[in-house]
DNA sequence: ACCTGAACACCGTTCAAGT
DNA sequence: ACCTGAACACCGTTCAAGT
């Protein structure tokens, strides 16, 4: 069905909302936060800028549509793990994010520019329902689920800027953390100690443990541990 | 000791560093991040926009420069507290770089922008050394440390992006997350019944408190009461 | 050495005009 | 209703030219 007067090519579709969000996606894989640009997106879709605006309300807008498509879609499948404990499904869910925010690195800014909005909230509902499946009194679950939000945003922003640092030098994630390590080392020992102590660690550290682990950290802290006896490790 | 050749009017400073950066947080206090322009600080330091490419590298420097300012007072002030434990002098720590990046929300889009540069090594130093105080051992210090800052950073990261949307509407803070929860309570009820139920206590929460509950959650996640037992509650 | 300010190569967004 | 694309009001950064 066409909605347009003009005479489309054989397997031209109309302009729409689904397929400015999916050429923006393909450009903010292809090259970054920077490469999302309005007049990049109307010549990949062979269209005037102004058309987009006709379908968009805002570049914030096309960013928290594409970020809720890789949201939904993450969340999804860490929902659907069959035969896996609430405390094995929020697992699940914090490694999707994480590695969905590897393969979309432009997704952790995005996240953290508006955390009111959808894609925040379907993560937030995701984490709510398992912690309540876990036993977590409700009292406690504001305060976890924030605390789980608030920690795995802070990663996602981190790992985004990172992955910016090493594309902007035009290197690798790992000799750009190598980089830091160094620079971290050559610091002043009397003022950081600590700081020089464990640039080595940064060095050797696996991203992927180190996120599980804070997730760890938080739900021990809220005693999550005492009603899921049977949380994977 | 005039540096130029031009005369000084009496009370003017040659061009510096210092100068930018104190100006640069003049304007970024004063209108948040967008209003940080080389046009705007060349106008407020009368002088021409090239002529602060002088001394300083970038926008990025110079917002790094800008947070380590606020940072650096920051930690030393918490670090400073005299009679106070390791794991009370951590709360200080990150108490202050709460209200800092509430007094100065441009500080938390700032931080999350560079996390391995001079501002966040400052504060990954700070933790890391009240955590060795504490009495973690090294082997968990890492995690702990690495934990505590990508918390921290998510933290200040919303802050800042709330602030930043309520900016944008031109209302207080807490109008502003009274709209959200208003939008949550409205969400479908089948797909979203956590978020719906839990939008009251966005209304009513205590920002600060919470973010001292997360603190504390990822400090008893890593037995740290169990070597500290004068911890400050 | 340090500063000037015009110029360059971009942005997001708007809007009269078209179909 | 939907699209076009020039125009507007900006950006960060560079650089020849000045002192």
């Amino acid at each position: 069905m066409l909605k347009n007067t003009k005479r489309l090519q054989r397997g031209e579709e109309s302009l729409s909302r689904e397929r400015i969000v999916a050429a923006a996606i393909d450009l903010l894989d292809g090259g970054g936060e920077a490469a999302l640009t309005f007049r990049a997106l109307a010549q990949q879709l062979a269209t005037g800028a102004g058309a987009i605006y006709y379908h968009v309300t805002d570049k914030g807008d096309l960013l928290c549509a594409a970020s809720d498509t890789i949201v939904l879609a993450t969340m999804a499948a860490a929902a659907a793990t069959a035969d896996a404990t609430p405390r094995q499904r929020m697992g699940a869910m914090a490694l999707g994010l994480f590695d969905a925010i590897d393969t979309h690195p432009w997704l952790g800014a995005a996240l953290m520019q508006a955390p009111s909005q959808m894609p925040m909230v379907r993560i937030l509902e995701a984490l709510g329902q398992q912690g309540s499946a876990l036993g977590v009194p409700p009292q406690s679950l504001w305060q976890l689920t924030s605390a789980l939000l608030h920690y795995i945003l802070g990663v996602a922003g981190q790992n985004a800027a990172n992955s910016r640092a090493a594309q902007a030098q035009a290197t690798q994630r790992e000799t750009f953390l190598d980089t830091v390590a160094t620079a971290w080392e050559q610091l002043d020992a009397e003022q950081f100690p600590f700081t020089r102590g464990i640039a080595g660690q940064l060095r050797a550290h696996d991203d992927r443990a180190d996120f599980l682990a804070g997730i760890d950290l938080l739900l021990a802290g809220a005693g999550a541990g005492a009603y899921a006896t049977t949380a994977g490790k």
